[in-house]
DNA sequence: ATCAGGGTAGTGAACGATCACTTTCTTGTC
DNA sequence: GACAAGAAAGTGATCGTTCACTACCCTGAT
């Protein structure tokens, strides 16, 4: 039986079935072209050692980790469940995955670059945004994909950027009778925040509605509540667009603090579907964002660049609104 | 300038510092023992070419990868913020970290024994329950550390399995005047649902209070919408202590369909401090979790046990209680 | 001058796999 | 039976480090 103490190598194993080491290779990496007799010696002599091959030493001879990064901001709530979809499919494809978690884009510009340099890695995805000049290291081998945000020279645009959904939510309002809007936008470092309060511009501008305001936030919920306390009397917005969730939730504070009903006087949306918010009253209307698919997609983005294949291209939409309590007729 | 195409080895460096290979892995190394004038033409060799040591060469002799692996759950929310913490702890250490995550127990578990088998890493946090089976690996020289549950042969206890938070929630409530509570606890998988619900029960009897119910929930927001549901009415309890915000939230929302007014008819207490806990209505009260800290207790551990050194201790408590709205006297 | 002994530096062999060749075995055809 | 050609298996080098020795160099005491 195996002895516990030490793996065996290639060659007992070898050894043991009587044959070169170079056939157990071959038969490890699936090449074919051995006789079924051959073949079965091999598998029992590895069966028995309970051999798996070292793949350090692999790794070292063929220059291929097998291995990606993934870089994560600090704080945002939605990486835990992009990870989970990117980690699933790296998986799949046979590669490990590192996570990096850093703060502040300057510091996460920086370990990436290092993790690119370090030749751990054959590529790296950022879920968060990353300095420009992180791009000139992707050619030297290591492949790098941003995708969360698009990165400021516009080479390749992040799903999350995309406002679609304010363009959906504002129209549903409008038809129910809603003129009078006020968006209170997240951070502006995130393209998804810029994206979606330009897609809200847009859209007061394409159904020639009152925009009442945009509130500089930044995705925090005193940011809601502040939005909504700045607002003069005389000119109130009838329908909210929240940057997020927690944002909506200070939004609809801030409303009954002034005596505003939600939906009543004020119809207020969120965006990312946190589960807290379908059981808050009133339940929140929001923006449901697939981020398992979302990671799964950078993911496959990435494993396509690392193998030099055609990215992938995807259809189905990766958003879908969500309507509950907050939002009515004026 | 560095030829961009291949990384320079450790031979060329000798090379052309005259020296031999040996010397530079001395240098590399930060044995000493060499003169301050080879020091030098070494650091300007390496410096001219660029060169970094190839890791993977090294493990491969060394037979220390360097990395450190992290199980998380698929699904729960926490993973996030304590990965943010045991990432930062295992960069401090010189580890890298790879992340695994995996729905079910049982798959969880076997994929822990694989990668544990796998000879890529010399440590494994778990931060989601496993089976116990996966502690007979453990010798093998592949440290595991569980860290968010206790394991059921009782070896190492989990921060987070510490319901102590709860003695002190009911304890609080109790001097306000509540005597019939309720507890509506999490999936019983999880060692932190069992420590709630135990300390629960003890608090119950050490403060003689009526128990109107521990209601089988599972971290749902339905769990706590069904837990109020299924309350008879002439046997209602004052306050709930709910195994999450989510079903908090839930809880809360099931007693505004009977007519209940939280926190006037119901206290009710969650458990995580969500970030929108604090703007939804009535705000919550709940129990703050260091989970920075404790992902960061968790690496250490592990980096300690990796190391053969003692596992570290730590006094400070890593929960607090934050009372909000949701609270009240009777 | 010799020798001991510490401080520096060099040499060659691992580590465990794959790669590029070379060799041996089969098979089919004349 | 001889031969060619393809299939199957073997041989030795190689990836870039570190490890375990060995060799050299200097200094100071005998």
């Amino acid at each position: 039986m195996p002895t516990a103490g030490k793996r065996a190598t290639i060659v007992e194993v070898a050894r043991l079935a009587g044959v070169s080491h170079q056939t157990v290779s071959r038969y490890l990496r699936f090449e074919g072209g051995l006789k079924p007799d051959t073949m079965e010696r091999v598998e029992t002599a590895i069966r028995q050692l309970d051999y798996r091959p070292n793949l350090v030493a692999r790794s070292m001879r063929t220059r291929r980790t097998g291995r990606l990064a993934i870089v994560i901001p600090a704080m945002a709530f939605s990486p835990a469940r992009m990870l989970a979809g990117a980690s699933a499919a790296a998986a799949e494809s046979g590669y490990m995955i590192e996570v990096v978690s850093v703060g502040g884009i300057q510091e996460r510009t920086e370990r990436l670059l290092e993790l690119a340099d370090s030749g751990q890695v054959e590529g790296i995805l950022s879920l968060a945004p990353v300095l420009p000049s992180s791009e000139r290291r992707a050619a030297e081998g290591v492949a790098v994909v941003v995708s969360t945000d698009f990165d400021d020279s516009m080479r390749s645009i992040g799903e999350l950027a995309d406002g679609a959904p304010v363009a959906e939510l504002m129209t549903r309002l409008a038809e129910w009778g809603h003129r009078r809007f006020y968006h209170v936008a997240g951070a502006p470092e995130f393209a998804s925040a810029r994206g979606r309060r330009q897609t809200y511009a847009d859209t007061i501008e394409r159904l020639g509605l009152d925009n009442v305001g945009v509130f500089d936030g930044d995705w925090s919920g005193e940011s809601g509540v502040e939005a909504i306390r700045r607002l003069s009397p005389d000119n109130l917005p009838t329908a909210v667009i929240a940057a997020n969730d927690v944002v909506a939730a200070g939004v609809i504070r801030g409303a009954s603090e002034r005596g505003l009903d939600v939906p009543g006087d004020l119809s207020v949306t969120g965006w990312d579907n946190q589960t807290i918010g379908q059981f808050i009253q009133p339940s929140l209307t929001t923006v449901d964002i697939d981020l398992e698919g979302l990671g799964r997609r950078g993911m496959c983005r990435l494993v396509a660049a690392v193998r030099g294949e055609a990215a992938p291209s995807w259809a189905a939409a990766m958003t879908s609104v969500i309507w509950r309590e907050s939002t009515a007729a004026p």
